[in-house]
DNA sequence: GCCAACGTTGGC
DNA sequence: GCCAACGTTGGC
């Protein structure tokens, strides 16, 4: 079983958000690297962190569980929708995604200033310079890790 | 709101 | 295949 992050803008789709509907499918992802991961590594009863991005308290605050393994993004072919892709269609999709089961939500928020603090966790993808990935892989020590400091 | 870092596009 | 221009991400 894998682990990983992924990171949503709470204003758009918080984990309380996804307390309240249980699981959702996790539509919008335009980037390749994470569209691969969700496409061909993710596997069903995988868990991910859900971390905020782009808001007050940035940082990781739940626990998902991959409820639906890759399948097409429809919301690539709606002209209306935000995430529209000309470039895919239904004969030839572009774009991926996974359904999300909400499992839990972390006692408190892990702050990305606080997961900076650890010396064990400087490899992480996520505190990489220049790390702009959505979805990616996070090692079991380095998750394990995490939950101790919860 | 700023801006660094990155990905994508498209002309050549 | 190169690379400039552009758009986006996301922390601050």
């Amino acid at each position: 079983m894998q682990h990983w992050l992924m990171k949503s803008e709470p204003s758009e789709f918080s984990i309380d958000d996804l307390k309240r509907v249980k699981v959702e499918p996790w539509d919008g992802v335009r980037n390749y690297q994470a569209r691969n991961m969700m496409n061909k590594e993710m596997k069903k009863g995988d868990l991910a962190f859900m971390y905020h991005s782009n808001c007050d308290e940035i940082g990781i605050v739940g626990i998902m569980t991959i409820a639906r393994e890759g399948y097409v993004d429809h919301t690539a072919f709606d002209k209306k929708d935000k995430h529209y892709d000309p470039k895919s269609n239904p004969e030839n999709p572009r774009w991926f995604m996974v359904d999300v089961r909400y499992k839990r939500k972390l006692k408190r928020t892990i702050t990305l200033a606080e997961l900076k603090e650890h010396k064990k966790l400087a490899e992480m993808q996520l505190l990489k310079r220049g790390n702009r990935l959505s979805i990616m892989p996070v090692s079991k020590k380095h998750w394990d890790f995490i939950l101790s400091l919860e």
